[in-house]
DNA sequence: CTAGCAAGCTTGTATATACAACTATTGATA
DNA sequence: TATCAATAGTTGTATATACAAGCTTGCTAG
């Protein structure tokens, strides 16, 4: 490395070794549930310690290409164990991302008594009191996905004092109360008369609608419905092999 | 461990650093971006090595909780770098989860000549040759998702012979060319009158529509859009903190 | 005062070693 | 034959060590 010149770009020696098992197996050599050479063979054959080639079969267990059992051995996982992941992220972000201009305008912001469906996703009993709000965010002026959110107040106690078109909902709460957990349900839907008015589309047009409730440590923080029309919003994936 | 009445469940070290990390993060004892102790410093506090202390940042710097840069140090990630995940999975596994009965029908199985746009997806030229199939889905002898999917004939030559209401194309596609990559795309969407009718909705109804684009080592292999109605379908994901 | 260098800390990679925990096979015994 | 026990092989955990590579800070020379 003494001369930069003659510097030539060395992978570390268990990126090699992950490289090999990939492409064993993505070629076809190495079926499903067959055995993959074990931490000790890898490593007599590729010249490294046991601790480097289990490093490289431990990472592509991490990924789900690899099974491993202790006492038996390491296998190549079958193909329906890997799942595909569609990301969910924050409307604001995935605007900012496409060099768009997000901004927001608050609609509501108050106090009520929550619904008997609410309650118990909240965890709470129902008609207890808890904040509602809606959020209609912009994308370069056009309107793009109406949020309604009922929130704990236990765990968020200032949630009416905010200004959410300044900062999202989302950013609020995460500031506050870390999160832990979500869940998501994914829907097409038709919108009511009201929501379709708000986002300026046919009373016939279909939207997509996630619904999302999030933990922090203290116990369920909020319920969100987020509805977006379907010709303008779509959500992108893609597959962690 | 001689006595197995006496034997009790030690959890490995590295899981105990790791819990006293999340604990502090996920009480906001340590906000964002704070400054997590060093390796060394924890191997100190812990009195264990600083491989193991390593271990227990490293695994949580997998899952997105903490950030690590050579030379810095190591820091807790801000909650939008979490990415909240929905998983999406094949129909027939849904349906066996939820202990129904699933069963499909072969409506179409040939050769056709690639449109413009299929042709670009599918990395060929216009009018090239493609397999083209559709296949009806049924949970409980109810139609519950239409699959139109063409395939690449040089990646997967025997797609024809396949008889599609025994094996799911996913199935035979998944066991002829493992999959290395995948895209998702969802949208809220209106059937066609055509669609409609299979589905047995009325063509007013919102229909959720996943486009997933799939890869071999080869290549695209194929290219598949899925219509289930939104009244009897949804995605359910899950956050991975 | 500033530019640049050096020291010290941090994380990243790699090795050698030891023992624990688990599995599958083999062989001996009833 | 059936059952149990020993054994060899595998992964899991943990330690001590060494050096590489990158960031930060502070000092020094100009």
């Amino acid at each position: 490395m003494t001369n930069p010149i003659t510097k030539t770009v060395t992978k570390a020696k268990f990126t090699v070794i992950k490289q090999h098992i990939c492409d064993n197996i993505e070629s076809g050599q190495w079926q499903q549930h067959s055995k993959v050479p074990s931490e000790n063979e890898l490593a007599l054959e590729f010249n490294v310690s046991r601790m480097t080639a289990r490093r490289a079969l431990q990472e592509l267990t991490e990924q789900g290409l690899l099974v491993r059992t202790q006492g038996a051995g390491t296998f190549v996982a079958t193909f329906k164990s890997q799942s595909s992941l569609l990301e969910i992220r924050n409307i604001a972000d995935e605007i900012a991302q496409r060099g768009h201009l997000h901004s927001a305008q608050q609609l509501v912001l108050k106090e009520v008594n929550a619904s008997k469906e609410t309650a118990i996703l909240l965890n709470l009993k129902t008609d207890d009191k808890v904040f509602y709000s809606e959020v209609l965010h912009f994308e370069n002026d056009e309107a793009i996905q109406l949020e309604q959110r009922y929130v704990n107040q236990k765990l968020v106690p200032n949630y009416l004092q905010q200004d959410f078109s300044e900062m999202t909902p989302h950013e609020y709460l995460s500031s506050e109360a870390p999160l832990t957990e979500a869940t998501h349900e994914v829907e097409a839907v038709l919108a009511n008369k009201k929501v379709c008015q708000l986002l300026n589309i046919e009373s016939t047009s279909p939207c997509l609608q996630v619904k999302r409730r999030t933990w922090s440590s203290q116990g369920v923080v909020s319920l969100a419905t987020l509805t977006s029309p379907g010709d303008k919003y779509r959500l992108g994936g893609h597959l962690i092999f």
